[in-house]
DNA sequence: TGACATCTAGAACGATGCTGCTAAAACGTG
DNA sequence: CACGTTTTAGCAGCATCGTTCTAGATGTCA
């Protein structure tokens, strides 16, 4: 049919991510084409805007870091999905620093009314899947659901932890830190409990 | 002897702390002069840079942020001192959501390094009575002090809070997170016990 | 083999925003 | 009451970067 692409769309969210890790969150179109090894002109290709290439890499790794944690939360017994869920978080750091970083990139909530139209709906629904496991998870650990409970759980497990390995994403996380995401997580929970 | 200042730094400065409200970390130094009502050019002859402007927020901040904290840590029981500072944070970023917000412009391991010359020494030194403090704390709670414990304490009582805290800056900081910063600040201190 | 669609390649355009410049203004001092 | 100094006021230069455009290349399918 046409001449066939040489570059793709994943190799330009890839080199997207090291910009990133290199020159931080303002990082340019031309280094991450010059990254790629491609024209500046290439990316308007696949992604229509700049802020589409960045979205796109933010939900490209917001998918991924959700994939272990799904499966952390689908552990039979409950008390052990809550504790490698919030293991998870220090564990996709180590294991994908740069991809953590892109992580930093947005926050949903801010994304939801400033990204571009096309990708809302993305953006909206990149966290159902977490949230079913979060109510699951909620449901499992006290019997029963409310939206107190909810919070508790996604601080407990989410929040909490990410604040902690938070300064080391993109370096090197600490065994120790493991430690204390487990202390407090478990802390927050037993909150729930009164 | 001269015409007098009609603008003191400090308007510049609170000007560009309510622009990063507005605008996120990216504001421009035309959106802070409108805030002022002074000219564009008027930066200048107070901050030689862009730079220096933003950088000198977050140290204010920075500073302003440490009144409280060294309050909190200086409390005679060491229990309760420790309790104190960790309920800081969320207390700061209920009273001064902006400055909070302008907290997080910047992280001072890399600040260090990219911040302008005449601003490094500022920047290197601004936690100096923070570290000298969370000596005093690790002491009177483990009764001696080490490395690992000062990591301990720093995480318990400014990283973990502030990682609650993070989502909510610059909006409205829940009641609840109260509890949440107590329960984990003092499961992670338990782990230095051991 | 030729037409066509799609991509590369890189230059050009346009907007934005930081910085420096000039002229006028204001105020204390000699 | 001039003078010198410092600031206001706003414009202009300059660089950067996102975006678009044009020309040429490349492979597929009829």
């Amino acid at each position: 049919m046409a001449r066939p692409a040489k570059f793709t769309p994943d190799q330009f969210l890839d080199a997207a991510r090291d910009a990133v890790a290199l020159h931080g969150r303002d990082a340019t179109l031309g280094q991450v084409c010059a990254l790629v090894g491609a024209p500046t002109g290439s990316v308007y290709h696949r992604f229509p805007t700049r802020e589409h290439l960045f979205v796109g890499l933010w939900l490209r790794s917001v998918r991924q870091f959700h994939v272990g944690l799904l499966e952390a939360a689908a552990r039979p017994d409950g008390r052990e999905a809550l504790a490698a869920a919030a293991l998870h978080i220090p564990r996709y750091c180590r294991e994908h620093p740069a991809e953590a970083l892109a992580l930093t990139l947005y926050r949903q909530q801010v994304l939801v009314r400033s990204a571009p139209t096309d990708l809302t709906d993305d953006v909206r629904t990149v966290n159902d899947r977490i949230a079913a496991a979060t109510t699951d998870l909620c449901r499992r650990r006290y019997g029963t659901v409310s939206e107190h409970l909810l919070t508790v759980v996604t601080t407990a497990v989410r929040q909490c932890p990410y604040g902690l390995v938070r300064p080391y994403v993109g370096g090197e996380v600490p065994q120790w830190l493991d430690d204390a995401v487990l202390a407090s997580s478990t802390a927050i929970l037993r909150l729930g409990d009164s």
